[in-house]
DNA sequence: GATGAATGAGTCTTCATTCAT
DNA sequence: GATGAATGAAGACTCATTCAT
């Protein structure tokens, strides 16, 4: 191996390089697999939901062979737990956005538009993740992701209806919460399902039904 | 249920009257096992979903060989839209007067409950109905079935709303009614979650939500 | 439930031949297709052992499909588990008339005739025996078998051995007993890989072996 | 280990001996991978036979990757071949003395300890050996090695028997030499399946029965 | 030489659907 | 019509082997 000398250059050694580059390269491309497994798994299952999703699919789709696949994978539901984790994980730091006490406490109609339109602007941009928290039939896996994500939520918007009266007994904090979200998951299903002007209508809708359900509501002196 | 004396007919029968007996009661035997297959059908649906239900395991629930499901569908898909289909004729017909006139007409508050009491009981009594409709993930089949119902429920609420007002556009029609019944949809599901009085208030949610939503587009006058 | 009647006709009718003669010829076939699997899976299990015989090579060397296979067996260890007991029951009645009190107490030279020529004639004729009893690696499972056989092949062996003389301590019977059935299983190795005079030869040797292992340990008086 | 000085030779060396240190180098280094390799074949081969070993373990457990792995071996199976070999070799090095004529030439109890004990000794000490040689399913593969061993042993076997007569036949010769490699694999498993007194016993009893089974057939006058 | 990511054929198993009886 | 055995195309997953770095 004639070649070998070539590395010895300075005083930086081949080994110190070869030992934390290559790894380094390899982790790279490592990740990116990674990302282009979750990006397919992504879109498979948001067409077919979680249960038809096949593996082999959702190699073909990240163009990789299914061997690959599962060295980054153990099985499917891993694939899923983890793109949800990173979607929710994603999906907190725009909730958390979202949820900034500036928004909360600006009158009702802004309100609603600071949060809403980001947390809209997230689910568009991320698909999948409603696909997977709806989660036909996540085998019981995942569950804890969905739990996480619903009490989480909960605990949110529970925090921003606080804001507008003192009035809720704790049950009905948690029916309105329940049913803000339902509302919520339902328009969403309406947006993504359109676009353009009429994704834009649904978002109108959204606002107004809950502008008119939560107005009533509110006893709080408020900004106007 | 006309044909059901036809049976013992004289004595001997069988052959005799074969020519016009039998093919009534091959029509009713057939009807029989349709209803036996739709039921079991509807079990298995709920239990598993649709994507997981497996037309075996429905000819077993339904006491019946595989062969002979397929001899009532012909194929899975079928089952589910028949299914559909059938629940949303029962749907209508127990429960149709949801929208008789008498009840649109009525002040929006009662209008709600005379309307939704009856969908709301409906589908409590056959979770199965729902269950279906969401689709938990049905892979793009069903859809006909799914569309099928779906447009005719929008019918229904559209027919219902354009009783408020006669200022809709046809695409504000769209979205409102599209509005209701996924609100309606988001909380059946909390309904269908809950029992007792946790179910009693979020039906009073519901309607809430509801009335707050449509009381302001009442241009017609109504009786108060 | 009008067509009830209809079951009650003469008294041999149809139906009384339907409901027991079909059940029978299908019984009859499955019967059939589970030996032929059986015995296909003799073969492969015999060419490739447990591990490396697959469930598809063994519907092919049946003449079916995999699905087949599944209908009789729910996976491959099934199959072996139940071929092994087949053939352990079959070799049961073998070894039941092999270790014949009559065998037993034979001089010596005819007694080993009487009793290794059944067990022979068994496993050439049932080549998948050995082959399932050594068990390259079937996964825990069939162990019970395994270890049945053996219990009950030990058994018996002492049971002769004890004939010989009663000068055995436990451990020394014991000890012996396991020599002998390895002995035997390792000549039968090499019958069973010959064939006409060599394999003759290989029986004769075998009982040369045990002619002259045991015959120093006999002091019951026997019939010369 | 004459080669082990070469290295840290000069001082720089490196590009300067090339030519004639790395050779030697390579030589050697690829030698202690091999060995590396074999030794981890020989771990997982006993744990879970050939079979069930996948290369990617052996070269896990090797501390290399699976693509060193196949730099010095084409194949799986040339792995179990060399590892059989190799053992091979260190049986004949280390106790090849077994069959040393001043051995062979023993009175036969001698010369049975004498032969038997190293052998013994040393399949307790490398168990990989056997467990390679039985073939545990080994699928047709592995046989050529199999055969090389079988063959080498038989030979030494068939030597040691002519000292004892010059009465066989050839095929006599074929016949004993491979019950005795039968018998002597058999117990060879009950010996490694105990341990302590019950592993002697079963040794004396090994003794046994070859004592009995070869002493008739001496007929070249022999010590005493 | 070494690495480990990538491959893809192959394994076990399931299930919608068909077909002989 | 009814039966249930049979089919075979997938699906999830594994592993011997190759290849770019």
């Amino acid at each position: 191996m004639p070649g070998t000398a070539r590395d010895k250059s300075v005083a930086t050694g081949e080994d110190g390089d070869l030992a934390a580059a290559a790894p380094r390269r390899r982790q790279a491309r490592g990740e990116r697999r990674i990302s282009q497994l979750l990006a397919a798994a992504a879109g498979v299952f948001c067409r077919t939901g979680y249960a038809a999703a096949s593996t082999n699919a959702i190699a073909r789709e990240a163009g990789v062979s299914p061997g690959t696949l599962y060295q980054y994978f153990p099985n499917k539901e891993a694939i899923a737990i983890q793109l949800g984790s990173q979607l929710l994980q994603h999906a907190r730091e725009t909730h958390g956005q979202a949820f900034l006490p500036e928004n909360v406490h600006l009158p009702l109609p802004e309100a609603l538009d600071a949060i809403l339109d980001p947390l809209i602007a997230f689910n568009c941009e991320n698909p999948a993740f409603w696909a997977l928290m709806h989660g036909s039939g996540i085998p019981g896996a995942m569950d804890t992701e969905h739990e996480e994500l619903h009490t989480s939520m909960t605990a949110q918007v529970q925090g921003a209806l606080r804001t507008l009266t003192t009035d809720f007994t704790p049950a009905e904090l948690d029916h309105v919460s329940h049913m803000i979200l339902g509302i919520f998951k339902a328009s969403l299903d309406l947006i993504l399902a359109h676009e353009g002007a009429e994704r834009d209508a649904y978002v109108a809708e959204l606002k107004t039904v809950l502008l008119r359900y939560l107005e009533p509501m509110v006893t709080t002196p408020r900004p106007r």
